[in-house]
DNA sequence: TTGAAAGCGCTACCAT
DNA sequence: ATGGTAGCGCTTTCAA
């Protein structure tokens, strides 16, 4: 264990036998001596010179750093954010430092008090909800911020939106286009964005399709596999004409895939069933499950440019990107 | 937009009317005058003040931040790690920074090179292979590291493994106990150490329960889903007598599951199926899939708190953790 | 072009 | 107990 402590620039300036200031100016490309040049890597190589970037920030004032918070990196939405944001963030040099709030409100809101007045350049916020506090935080960042989600309009903060209604009404449109006439849906909790989004898309896409609605044919659970596994259960032994099921993610389609095979129903034969999300999930099920993608990925790429943009100085105002549902049909609402 | 400058500890000194040490020691509570304390408590929340992390490492030497280097956060057994380090470090006040490094050896040793060398106090690295120029690397780093996987036993290194070997080998056992006679496996990239550690436990599992090795039941391709696919699909066209196929990931065996059903073959009555990890996939699929879990949860855990351990100046000799394997019986192998 | 020196904001030592 | 002050390692003026 060598426990030398790391050279400094001074060892630097020694060993090439110049002055701190030179090697700082060769370092970072201030000097159109060659030679200079040169003795100084020379000497980096020599005494295994790395720069603090701890000193390098307290004087610049920057600190190549951006964190991510959001609710918990298991779910495979902010998964699929950090995915690329990560690479997109490093791509221009910063790293990334990862924040997992665990739905805790107030800690959100530190995160945004402290984390944003310190040791970052700037943060990408996911927020589970969006209160007055959050607002009021927003606007007295110290560091460009990016937001991914719903967000008041007047707030003026980049803001990165999926939009959930749309896609849950081309998933409905989709089903109705393959003949479905009784579609039931299975939503999470109706107090959530989300929730409510789905919602109020899936009774669209029903009007558009010019399909009845059906209050039966709705249920209010929870985003998980075993919620939707229960409801459809349920759903279908009362209402066996059901002929499609839209899953408001994931999970919850999984679910009902498994349910509908202990109910020995076919799908897509007797049953079509669409989630949402898009996750990794949908590929490998059997049968292969449409999922309406909701764009994480992008979404997250988005957002790192947006805030790149503004660590690079741009000043625009804030910026709202809505990024489009895309439907993909796999087998099993074909 | 308020462009203040953010109030350093000379504002809150002159609002509280003290000294900048007062004030220092105050919030650091190296203080016993509790008027002080109150006085410099009130001008900070007067003024706003939140000290600068950059200042404090540059003095202190440490930054509060660890890093968490690992191949790609999308792999669920990354992921659950992550999950558990994050809180883990979080409740000693420290942040986790996140590294994918994207399979690129290179880059994995810049890591250790250039990261450890810098804003971190800490270094948890899971690293894909292990070559001679990691050992190197490992040994000369400026700050404690703790690695995840398979490492050299003279390595003076923490290290938390799996038993991925014991693993195969569990999954083999069960198979054969189930009645399987013809067990195949499909393996990652065998240069890979869990590739390898796998294969040995298949072997060992085979030779445990009396059955004889058949090259041509082992397949190494990748730890993908596609991949479990094509291969199950050709072992399984070429030797139809197979009864049973061992994932070296779940994901690997979800394909193989496809395969199957595409060639018409019943999961469990024709052929068994086990994977490993144990990732929510497994829970999820159809049938619900055997799998090995290997523990990715804790190891995460228990390598936080090695690390932490070091960080708090314990320098006992490295540690050694083994968390065993665990095998979960699902439809697919009952 | 180069070097000296002034800080960046903090902690901790040393006087008082 | 409190305040002055010397750095932590760097960048960047300012003179030479």
């Amino acid at each position: 264990m060598t426990m030398r402590r790391r050279p400094t620039i001074h060892e630097v300036a020694r060993v090439a036998g110049v002055s701190i200031s030179s090697v700082s100016r060769a370092l970072n490309g201030n000097t159109s001596n060659a030679d200079m040049v040169a003795r100084v890597n020379a000497a980096v190589r020599e005494v295994g010179y790395v720069p603090s970037v701890v000193a390098q920030s307290l004087k610049t004032r920057h600190t190549g750093q951006v964190a991510f918070a959001m609710e918990d990196i298991g779910n495979a939405a902010y998964l699929e954010m950090v995915r690329r944001i990560q690479p997109t963030l490093r791509e221009e040099g910063y790293r990334l430092l990862l924040h997992s709030t665990g739905a805790d409100v107030e800690d959100e809101l530190g995160v945004l008090a402290s984390l944003s007045q310190n040791y970052v350049d700037g943060l990408i916020l996911c927020p589970l909800r969006v209160t007055d506090r959050h607002v009021e935080a927003l606007r007295q960042t110290a560091v460009p911020v990016v937001v991914i989600g719903l967000l008041p309009d007047d707030v003026p903060v980049d803001n990165v939106r999926a939009d959930s209604r749309v896609g849950a009404r081309l998933a409905v449109e989709h089903l109705a286009e393959a003949g479905a006439r009784r579609i039931a849906f299975i939503d999470g909790p109706l107090d959530t964005v989300p929730g409510r989004a789905r919602y109020d898309g899936y009774r669209r896409g029903l009007a558009a399709a010019g399909l009845p609605e059906d209050d039966a044919l709705v249920r209010f659970t929870d985003f998980q596999f075993d919620a939707g596994r229960k409801a459809a259960r349920e759903l279908l032994t009362v209402h066996p004409g059901i002929d499609a099921v839209l899953g408001a993610n994931d999970l919850i389609a999984m679910g009902v895939l498994h349910a509908l095979r202990e109910l020995g129903r076919d799908v897509p034969g007797d049953v079509r069933v669409v989630g949402m999300d898009d996750t990794p999930l949908a590929a490998t099920s059997f049968p292969p499950l449409s999922s309406v993608s909701l764009g994480s990925a992008d979404r997250g790429r988005i957002a790192a440019e947006l805030l790149l943009r503004r660590l690079e100085g741009d000043d625009a105002p804030a910026e709202r990107v809505t990024v489009p549902p895309s439907l993909t049909v796999r087998e099993s609402s074909r």
